[in-house]
DNA sequence: TGAAATGTTGGGGCG
DNA sequence: ACGCCCCAACATTTC
């Protein structure tokens, strides 16, 4: 008696929106948000089957909520892989809601037996992957996963000993004697041998996930800023582009010079995988063949691009990198509890100029230079003694660029307790960097007091701390957490 | 990918 | 001519 009725087979074949003589595969796009040099996307379209691309938004997939910059530009993100797509006449598939029942549901409607996506290197992603082979959906789906953003997967290379390197410079080494460090043009496609599905009947919902909504944040607009990026493939490439014609000479001496514009300012597209760091390998090799003195530039930004391999490392090492101490003696740490402070430092009020121009450039336009999130960020850890992951939580929620790997290994870099930190008595003035480093005060008026329209910055205050005395401080407060580890041995 | 304290050196003014 | 002091300019050490 397991007679199907026909109704029941009829009602199946109706809903079943898509049918075709062969599979699809769906291609799972996570923080690898481009079609060119996608491992990938070049390994769906040699499968040579219909390719159903999908996001899923599910908020508590990673190991933390998106910040609110990284919200607005992950929409834009989005929309611009659903306009590259139609350029190969195909549509992003966004599902929102918890990811394994949008990705079970998805392979039911297309009867996909193939999964293609990339490591994201988040750690409760890559969990939830590693489940995800592992129950019943695994025992019928064949789930391949790619590196498609970093230059060496955490666990790829190891010390001697075998384990994960925790100073960087040794993992340099190894990334190069490895092989991992060349110009390699990585894999593509071309767009004529992209297969669709025979037909289209999802609808792109994009706006229904409202990832714009920003202004929950400052009351009007906030965003404002943020359109000197332009999130997207495209965009990523614009910005190589340009970065290696116009700024790339400078930025061998220019690039601790925040009035400078000799940064490359593609850290948000490397964070949502628009662009590989192998592809600006690539780039940068090309351009040092045409122009030889370009060479001692590209040399200092490829090393950049291996600090933030370092940094996935060492999230490797510690899944909870944003709220545990690397190294552990820093759990005593005697930080100041100051919410006045916190709030002066967040709003760029704490009356030194360019800790108060890098606050607000951060506010303002969703990134800040690096030399001035190293000043404003021994700022926040030494000079006021709060703790770096109140910092860090900050950065986080308003950098277009807020990297679950760099941030918090960056912070942590700062405060000394990170793997291969700055030691903790290193501790800037305010004053001097100012100086050395925005001598004609270019930057600090760029983002002074007078261009903001923003009622949370007031008048320029005196400084809310004296620095040789928070100095002083700082150095006592690192003799009580040394004296608090011994004791505790 | 610091800064401040401390140490050293060397030139010049001066008795 | 010489020693002495002063101090700027570096260099080294320490946190």
């Amino acid at each position: 008696m397991v007679v199907v009725p026909p109704l029941l087979s009829l009602l199946k074949f109706m809903t079943q929106p898509y049918v075709d003589s062969v599979a699809p595969v769906i291609l799972w796009f996570r923080t690898d948000l481009r079609l060119r040099d996608h491992p990938g996307v070049a390994a769906a379209v040699a499968s040579n089957r219909p390719i159903v691309p999908l996001y899923i938004w599910d908020e508590t997939l990673n190991t933390r909520r998106l910040g609110a910059a990284s919200m607005w530009w992950l929409h834009r993100s989005l929309k611009a892989l659903d306009e590259e797509l139609a350029g190969l006449s195909s549509r992003l598939i966004i599902k929102s809601g918890d990811a394994r029942a949008c990705l079970s549901d998805v392979l039911q409607e297309t009867g996909a037996k193939t999964v293609i996506c990339s490591h994201s290197f988040d750690p409760a992603l890559e969990r939830f992957d590693e489940n995800l082979v592992h129950s019943d959906i695994g025992q019928y789906v064949d789930f391949q996963r790619y590196n498609a953003t970093l230059l060496a997967a955490p666990g790829k290379i190891k010390t001697l000993d075998g384990k994960p390197f925790r100073v960087f410079t040794p993992y340099f080494r190894s990334l190069v004697a490895n092989g991992l460090f060349r110009p390699d043009r990585p894999a593509s496609f071309r767009a004529a041998t992209w297969r669709c599905p025979r037909d289209w009947p999802w609808s792109a919902p994009l706006d229904s996930l409202r990832l714009d909504d920003t202004r929950g944040r400052s009351g009007r607009n906030w965003a404002s800023g943020f359109d000197c990026f332009t999130p997207g493939e495209r965009g990523a490439r614009d910005a190589l582009r340009a970065f290696l014609e116009d700024r790339l000479l400078l930025y061998a001496t220019g690039r601790d010079f925040p009035e400078c514009d000799a940064t490359s300012r593609l850290s948000p597209h490397l964070r949502f995988g628009e662009i590989s760091p192998q592809r600006i390998l690539c780039e940068l090799a090309c351009a040092v063949e045409r122009q030889p003195n370009l060479a001692a530039s590209a040399e200092k930004f490829r090393m950049e691009l291996a600090w933030r391999d370092f940094s996935y490392q060492l999230l490797d090492q510690q899944p909870r990198l944003h709220t545990v101490n690397f190294r552990p003696e820093f759990d005593s740490f005697p930080w100041r509890d100051d919410e006045p402070g916190f709030r002066a430092w967040c709003r760029g009020q704490t009356g030194f100029n360019l800790v108060d121009a890098g606050m607000r450039e951060l506010w303002r336009t969703g990134y800040m230079h690096n030399r001035v999130r190293m000043v404003c960020a021994s700022f926040l850890v030494k000079d006021l003694l709060i703790d770096w992951r109140r910092g860090e939580q900050w950065f986080w929620d308003c950098l277009l660029d807020a990297d679950p790997a760099n941030n918090p290994a960056s912070w942590q870099w700062v405060a000394g307790s990170g793997g291969d930190a700055a030691p903790y008595f290193r501790i800037f003035n305010p004053a001097t960097q100012a100086e050395k480093f925005d001598p004609k005060r270019v930057y600090r008026d760029r983002y002074s007091e007078a261009g903001s329209q923003n009622d949370l910055f007031s008048s320029p205050r005196t400084p809310i701390v004296d620095h040789a005395f928070a100095r002083r401080r700082a150095l006592d407060a690192l003799g009580e957490m040394r004296a608090n580890s011994e004791s505790r041995e």
